[in-house]
DNA sequence: CGGTTTCATGTAACCGGTTTCATGGACGCT
DNA sequence: AGCGTCCATGAAACCGGTTACATGAAACCG
């Protein structure tokens, strides 16, 4: 059950080790009959190069770091779509050939800015993959600007080989609001997500420039603050509701905060959306089942994954010069009955 | 920028490699003194051993592949707990020293039995996680046959060092019945998963047992097929509701499918647990969401991860001599307002 | 026909660690 | 002093690939 190493194929094959090696690199400069011979023995033989032969060698590892800090003492913002984006990063990484190595971060290591650094140049990393996990990490500038490619999600970062992707939480925003405006409202409050959280901000200042640019004016009291959890939502309704002029139109800046909101109105006795109308956003699985269905605005989810895997990819292969330009991913309105 | 190798330190430390060797994985066999300045001078550099390196010169990569199989052509079960479980995993797997590779399948490989066992002679992995995904991927067995430390998650497999984690299934059907019927059901439908997942037999199974022990008939009409999904929960829960004598307790064996059914009892116009007790199983986030908030079989779903981590490191190690014996995961009720 | 290209292949150094075995000094004992 | 042990260390082979360079045969060319 020992494997087959480079030399006794070669031996078998009758070629030297180089001419086995060319047959896997560079079979276009190796004659089609020894080649067709080679690749014959090695399938008999169940032959597997090395990796990590080929990694000392060459210094290409073909496996991406996945950094996904999980530290349960500082629990930091639990990502929505963790499974969809690794489906789309795993799929697009392995059509050219990478694989995905989850930086473990605690292990006997002392932690420090240099933590994922580290892991790169100890496994010979041909780059990385960040999901931010809404924790500021520090870690991330020094990675970035190692040089390593580098490609994080959901937050920016610079560095000379280092991009992002993220979602157009603004635009997002602004087409709930038009489409509360379509339906016919005029007054429209929101629940924002802690104005600390990219998104959170980002949705805010969406819903603002959507009522500048529609002539509405923008009122103070009906902004109230949520946390992006059902809880916050369904408080952050009830506030709403007490309002002397109730509005009838909410744009809530995440679906489990909507569904919340959701709650607080189903209990007060009133309907969605005849007595008020509502837009959530992310589209989670929640949002399609909960009745009425919620209008929210939809991520496109895989595309993190892919995106980021086409970004990382460019930068490894060079394709990209330096650093390619941020990717902004589209949203999409997803309209049921709650508007 | 370049990285510092192991001769470097050595010519700098004013000792040979062997020595420096040492220092990083037999420091009790050098002089206190010399491994104190070998060290200093190390973290001087920034000295980062080349993992490449080492495992080719050790055979022991330090990595477990996890397999994941995503292939969206083809879609198998989503695992409803995979954030969970790769929590467990990553964290107990960094203690003991181990990073997990999440193996690539597609690619430029050719797909067969052995694609799995190639990628871990590839990659000199030292051990493998699988993560079932209810296709009944063959793969698997070759896997296990192969030799190499396995642990499959929820799935049963065998091998000279394979072993499994699974949830105690029939455990946690045998509560869910129990605890319809001290509310007082005697008549106890189910809405079960397929048949070919060992989940939805097992979770039948549970509920036979428990129908026997309490000494309640077992009635074929009483059973409907589901298909773990929110519709077919949904189109099984409508047959029940058709049946002549409707039931007033009804076990799913899926969460997704108890909320299906939840809408379809809504739809019908009946309310739960006044009119249907239901019992749902999996404890998936949006059993906490939905009204009424869902009694539910929870699984310990980190235990997953870590069980999986224990095992596989305690197989690498040599620790269990042999293969050590399934882990089954106790599971627990969770009692909300649906029953 | 000698000289230059081109093509296919082989030789051997190299990547950066680990590990076996040899070595030599310090120590204890007779 | 002579001998055997023990301890710390070094020299060098080895892990399994890649690749720069050398080689030799065939093809081409004036």
């Amino acid at each position: 059950m020992t494997v087959a190493t480079i030399r006794e194929l070669a031996r078998l094959a009758d070629v030297s080790v180089a001419t086995v090696s060319r047959v896997f690199n560079n079979p276009e400069v190796v004659n089609q009959e020894t080649r067709e011979h080679v690749l014959r023995v090695a399938a008999d033989l169940g032959y597997q190069p090395n990796e990590s032969a080929r990694t000392l060698a060459t210094k290409k590892s073909h496996m991406v770091g996945l950094i996904w800090d999980t530290d349960h003492r500082r629990p930091g913002w639990r990502h929505p779509f963790l499974q969809e984006i690794l489906i789309g990063l795993k799929t697009a990484l392995s059509a050219r050939g990478y694989h995905l190595l989850l930086l473990a971060t605690s292990g006997s290591e002392i932690p420090g800015p240099d933590i994922y650094s580290r892991a790169v140049t100890r496994h010979n990393l041909d780059g990385v993959v960040f999901i931010d996990n809404g924790r500021q990490d520090p870690a991330l500038h020094h990675l970035a600007a190692s040089g390593v490619p580098c490609v994080s999600l959901d937050r920016p970062v610079s560095g000379p080989r280092a991009t992002y992707v993220i979602s157009d939480n603004a635009g997002g925003a602004r087409s709930a609001v038009a489409h509360l405006y379509a339906r016919g409202h005029g007054s429209i409050a929101t629940i924002t997500g802690p104005a600390t959280t990219r998104p959170g901000a980002e949705r805010l200042a969406g819903y603002r420039e959507q009522l500048a640019a529609l002539g509405l004016p923008y009122r103070a009291e009906l902004v109230v603050d949520g946390d992006f959890y059902l809880a916050g939502g369904q408080a952050a309704m009830c506030r709403l509701l007490d309002l002397d002029e109730r509005p009838r139109a909410v744009f809530v800046a995440g679906d489990e905060m909507a569904v919340g909101a959701l709650r607080a109105i189903t209990e007060a006795g009133l309907k969605v959306p005849e007595d008020i109308a509502l837009v959530g956003y992310d589209d989670i699985e929640l949002a399609a089942l909960v009745r009425p269905g919620l209008t929210t605005v939809a991520q496109d989810k895989a595309g993190f994954g892919t995106s980021a895997a086409a970004a990382l990819v460019a930068m490894i292969d060079g394709t990209a010069g330096e650093a390619p330009p941020p990717t902004v991913l589209p949203t999409r309105l997803v309209v049921r009955d709650s508007t």
